[in-house]
DNA sequence: GGTATTGTATACTATATTAGTCATAATAGT
DNA sequence: ACTATTATGACTAATATAGTATACAATACC
């Protein structure tokens, strides 16, 4: 039940964007050097949430990326669902035809539930709200967030 | 965020293994069969449970594997421990001496709350539970509970 | 004691996924 | 034109997954 490092520094990449908002367009190259990613990863990272609508980007001089839409309307179960896909444990709850036990499966019920465990946290947590929490945790070293 | 198909494996062997508990120690070979796992791998499921306590096996002729405390003192988070190790989807979770950044990162305290939230369901899930709900589910085929 | 029956342990392998790197193209500003 | 910047796709190394195969060890039954 492993995040893959999509998911973990796509994360990372938009609350860092959500931190620098007021300078944006950003560089993936700050972002690269912030949060100690390649900047070849990262723009891999960066396309699945630019076409899925929560990142735009300019190309060429003084261009960079922003978030398409207000922090507070980003939720993480967005983030998450484009970069790793559906956080269902197993295939058969998003589609019960994969498995011809589904219909009388109890193991299947319970990774639902798990499912929908997962999806409360992730989708009662924007990127308003892990801005906020940073900034709540280091409240003394001014505009400096480096995560 | 995938369960391995030792998780689901595993669990589907210890629900056919309490569903079948009057008739233990029950085949692996038996199991194999109606749970349409391949006997070799199943034989490799059984191990880390054997070592953790929840499964007892009897070689030799009349043997087989059974329950080695009752179904309601099994809960799936021992369960999926045994067979998947940490369900944390992040190794900072469990150490945060792996990154340096754990101190300040809040992206690390929503992988924290992930892990709080599929633990809260794992938890309170025991294989005894699996049984109930199986039998409410098909109550018209009687024994025959192929799951 | 011999033999069939069962689980145990180890080694091996094929495939898929992950986590990148690298080169090149497209675009925007000056 | 030139430069800065993201976009895209090809490629790769390392790791994990999902098994299979083989030999071994213990037990029950005759
Ligand atoms: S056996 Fe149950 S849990 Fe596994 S894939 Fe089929 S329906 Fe889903
Ligand atoms: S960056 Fe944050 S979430 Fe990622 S490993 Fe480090 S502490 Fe954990």
């Amino acid at each position: 039940m492993k995040l893959s490092t999509k998911g973990q520094y796509g994360t990372r990449m938009l609350l860092d964007l959500a931190l620098h908002e007021e300078e944006a367009p950003v560089l993936l190259k700050d972002i690269a050097q912030r949060q100690q990613i390649s900047l070849g990863y990262l723009e891999h990272l960066v396309t699945p949430l630019i076409a899925g609508g929560i990142v735009r980007s300019t190309r060429g001089a003084k261009g960079g990326v922003s978030l398409a839409k207000p922090s507070e309307q980003i939720k993480l179960s967005e983030v998450i669902q484009l970069l790793e896909g559906s956080i269902a444990p197993v295939a058969c709850v998003n589609d019960p035809a994969v498995c011809s036990r589904s219909e009388s499966c109890v193991t299947r019920d319970i990774w639902d539930e798990l499912k929908q465990a997962m999806d409360g946290v992730l989708a009662s947590t924007t990127l308003q709200n892990l801005v906020q929490r940073q900034k709540d945790k280091q409240p003394l070293e001014g505009a400096m967030y480096y995560i």
